[in-house]
DNA sequence: CAAAAGCGGTGCGCAATTTGCACCGCTTCA
DNA sequence: TGAAGCGGTGCAAATTGCGCACCGCTTTTG
């Protein structure tokens, strides 16, 4: 759109670091560039790049620019999506920024029946740790976050929160299988897998071992994958800890799933939030709302 | 701003409600202003006007575009309010829509108080009843809003609120004026002023005296104007309701004022709000919070 | 230490875009 | 039934924006 190309100058330059790099990825000459930005720059009445020997840095007015020129983008997207869906075309697109725990049932799940009913909205899925996923949030990189145990920055806002306590996963054959409910110190004495300190349940899990022994979390292998410490565990016969709603509990897996006590581990929260103050296109509303309700019931 | 040029346009037509009568509007041709509006139609993928034989007029597409010009414009002004700030200038604007309550004592006061240590921020506060006052916020054409008894509206968001006991008016010669509270019954039988129904006092004497009588308030003169009302109490030795935050407690003015039972008659309220959502520019934000400060203290 | 390379900024001539003018087809209203 | 007012369009004039060449400056490099 017409109004919105003097951004795609500002974040072109901003991308290139120079305003003649900036020409060149533009297919136009640096003086052309040059002086769009600097008319930008005399009509909002400030410099919003600092001019260095090797090129331009946005400064602290840039930065509130940035932001604008990404907040003015989104709205002008949900604009469109609301026109479109005046016209009873359904069309959009949602982001999704989520935890990894969501990819194997959860996410694909609610994706298909959203679009069973609407063929025109189109979706992508990222893999965000909890604090990468706010971060996408606050760039308008994503509409919706799902991740376990987000840092809370002032920005996220929660739409909803459900507990999921952690499950040990092993093999069938291993003794603790055979228990309903498997204690921490039970756990602790097995080679385990899991993953670093970037995700909920390793946070979880340290706190909890902290507070109650005084050992540690000593993973024989360290994974940033769920998918690969969920078959890890058939090969080695070793413990992993995830979150239930990854995971399949019919053992049709090979795997079998049983809860950690909550006497020794909190349970973990997975959240469901936007960027504060965030008005979503109409698509992602409409998801997130089905989202929320979908965990509901989960949580039930 | 040149990239809120097509917007300028877009009202411009809406305003003076045909193509031609905006170009004249704009000291440009009608054909010229016909490609623009055209050429937007056609990059937004949809029609936002009607054309009709008398001119054009939005459609529902169009009033989502308008709605998001007036968000565009806010914003914009709160993003070079917010580049301002950095630079040291405070500058800015503050509109302000309220009811007549405010505008003797506490608004002008709290306003020097502003102004007192931002001489850069100028101010504009509209007289509002209570229904006005939200699409005031909705349209973007006040930031703050400070009413009695709102509509709540979805988009009104409350900051604060403050009770409001309802206070007779009265010459210091009547005889209700010997009494430190005065009851619903010993004014029904004394002439008495009031403002219509658009107002919250007149809403809630009117609720108090359905559920306490069999009576009605009957003023002998009605006004929208509540200095008027004022006034006239001390010509005819007539009764007037008002909300204290209005009113002189000394006894200066030639009035006294002694608070209505709670008994009889609930309080008011006193709300103080913006529209949901919305981030208001620096100083409309700052003077918002100063507003919500010195309401908490005189409400202590 | 000097030359080369890379940067932002500017004057000028030309090309692309936008505008004004005249005019068309249409509906409404006196 | 004609006049008036509306949105839309072809074409030439005017304005805007662009590329080119070049300046002054700092950093890098040999």
């Amino acid at each position: 759109m017409r109004h919105l190309q003097d951004f795609d100058v500002v974040e072109a330059i901003i991308r290139a670091g120079s305003i003649r790099k900036a020409a060149e990825d533009m297919n136009i000459t640096a003086s052309a560039l040059n002086r769009r930005i600097n008319r930008f720059e005399e009509e909002l009445g400030y410099e919003i790049f600092e001019r260095l020997p090797r090129g331009v840095r946005l400064n602290p007015a840039g930065e509130l620019v940035l932001h604008h020129i990404r907040a003015q983008r989104s709205d002008f997207a949900r604009l469109q999506s609301q026109v479109a869906d005046l016209s009873g075309v359904r069309r959009g697109h949602v982001s999704i920024a989520c935890s990894q725990a969501l990819l194997p049932y959860f996410l694909p799940e609610q994706i298909a029946r959203y679009r069973a009913e609407h063929k025109g909205v189109t979706f992508s899925v990222k893999t965000r740790d909890r604090v990468e996923a706010e971060q996408d949030l606050s760039t308008f990189a994503s509409d919706i976050a799902l991740v376990f145990e987000p840092q809370h920055m002032v920005d996220f806002e929660v739409i909803l929160r459900i507990r999921q306590p952690i499950f040990v996963l092993m093999r069938a054959d291993n003794p603790l299988a055979a228990l309903p409910e498997i204690r921490l110190r039970d756990c602790l004495d097995q080679p385990c897998v899991a993953p670093s300190e970037r995700y909920g349940v390793r946070v979880l899990m340290d706190a909890a071992v902290r507070k109650t022994t005084y050992r540690r979390v000593e993973p024989v292998v360290e994974s940033e994958s769920f998918d690969f410490m969920r078959h890890y565990v058939l090969h080695e016969n070793a413990l992993a800890f995830q979150f239930p709603i990854g995971l399949d509990m019919t053992g049709a897996r090979g795997y079998v799933a049983r809860p950690l006590s909550e006497r020794d581990v909190a349970p973990g929260n997975l959240f469901l939030g936007q960027l504060r103050g965030r008005i979503l296109p109409v698509a992602s509303n409409r998801f997130l709302h089905q989202l929320a309700t979908a965990l509901q019931a989960h949580a039930a």
